[in-house]
DNA sequence: CGGGTTCTTGACTATCTTCAACGAAAGTGG
DNA sequence: CCACTTTCGTTGAAGATAGTCAAGAACCCG
């Protein structure tokens, strides 16, 4: 099922348009599920998400997925190894993407400073990934829920009259495959910190966060 | 028991001596059990592995440790962010390191090429940090331990008399640390294996490839 | 050779997955 | 705009995989 996504026609892939029409363009615009590229495609431009959500996935032969990350505001998507991309990209929430091209990284000139920047986000990058792989490795269920939420709340919630809240566009199938969890447990993680009073639960894709010191000392194993 | 570790003093950190002592060393060598840096420290050097084996390792409060990666020849560990080390490093088999200035990574001059050489590195960092997502977050027991295996057979296995073998300095608790896997999970799944003759085992630190394909097999799950 | 660590194995348990059913939400077409 | 269909999320029950606890064997080092 997810490897026919690889095969079908997409609707006008962003990034051939991008390079089509624009040899060096400030901002562009994707669109709910289309494709910013696919593994194993040469890595033409790199992109800072200006706005919107993108998820970067990589698949197994057999149908099982792992989300690799979430890009958000600030982000930089599509570092290649060897010249390649390396996961999947599509976007998650309408997006608002400037892309670099890709020989930025290869020579300092003619913009030492975009280069640096770019190599500056490869370097966060590495750092983040650590932070997933300790929850990959060694969480538990709950711990794993807690520590995303906690993670999300901090660098996309937003206060509204006090209340932290967070608005989470991927779904439930989206959030197991970041954490290693199948859909059901981490529907019941959610309801468990529901019933627990730690979070609570408007939309579906909104999470108030009720008590944020008892969900992270539930992300740490407390 | 993990976290003690952090405080402990070590003998003669080799970064210590490095900076002390040699301003641009050429190459360097560090003794088994003994500390290139530790988490939180800044980063003033990354370090090439030229022989031996290193071990990046993260920590948990609590004492649950995640072992990011082994260091082997040919690998660059040390990468900063935010300029500080997010890892700790210890030599697992006896190593000479090439120690690079950091500085070679924020700016190009005055050696552009060695600057690329690293910002590869990092990048394929990247690629490689993102197949452990797939088998942490995706991968059974037996499913981790084949991957582990096969990969390692690849890349620093070698064929003694047509038949391809493995050393594996690191105890069984670092794999299980590496794969999310209790050491008595890892040992149960290498006398599985051995049961099953796809491998052999002959000291406890050296594996034998019988059977590539099945164990290939094996890692994909089928 | 002896003491300590590491590895293996067994029995039991817990956590998470699987399978299944149902309800809610969202998309589609008349 | 409403019925229809499909997808997505929740919940329950049962089962499997991996973890925990414990003991003994193998290995390593002085």
């Amino acid at each position: 099922m997810y490897v026919t996504l690889r095969t079908e026609p997409v609707a006008t892939p962003p990034y051939l348009k991008l390079v089509e029409t624009s040899p060096d363009p400030k901002d562009t615009f994707a669109k709910q599920g289309s494709y910013l590229f696919y593994e194993g495609d040469p890595v033409d431009w790199l992109y800072e998400v200006k706005s919107g959500v993108l998820r970067l996935t990589r698949l197994l032969e057999d149908g099982r997925r792992q989300v690799i990350s979430f890009g958000y505001p600030g982000d930089i998507v599509g570092f290649p190894s060897a010249g390649l991309h390396h996961t999947d990209c599509d976007v998650l929430v309408d997006a608002k993407l400037r892309p670099y091209r890709k020989s930025v990284l290869d020579r300092c000139n003619p913009d030492p400073e975009l280069h640096q920047k770019l190599l500056q986000a490869a370097l966060g990058e590495i750092s983040g990934m650590q932070d997933h792989f300790m929850m990959l490795g060694q969480k538990s269920a709950i711990e794993k829920i807690a520590s995303f939420l906690t993670v999300m709340a901090d660098r996309v919630g937003e206060t509204v009259n006090g209340v932290r809240q967070l608005e989470l566009p991927m779904s439930r199938t989206d959030i197991g495959d970041f954490l290693g969890l199948t859909t059901e447990t981490v529907s019941r993680s959610f309801t468990m910190l529901r019933k627990r009073r730690i979070i609570a639960i408007d939309n579906i894709h909104t999470v108030i966060i009720l008590d944020r010191n008892t969900l992270q000392g539930l992300s740490l194993g407390e």
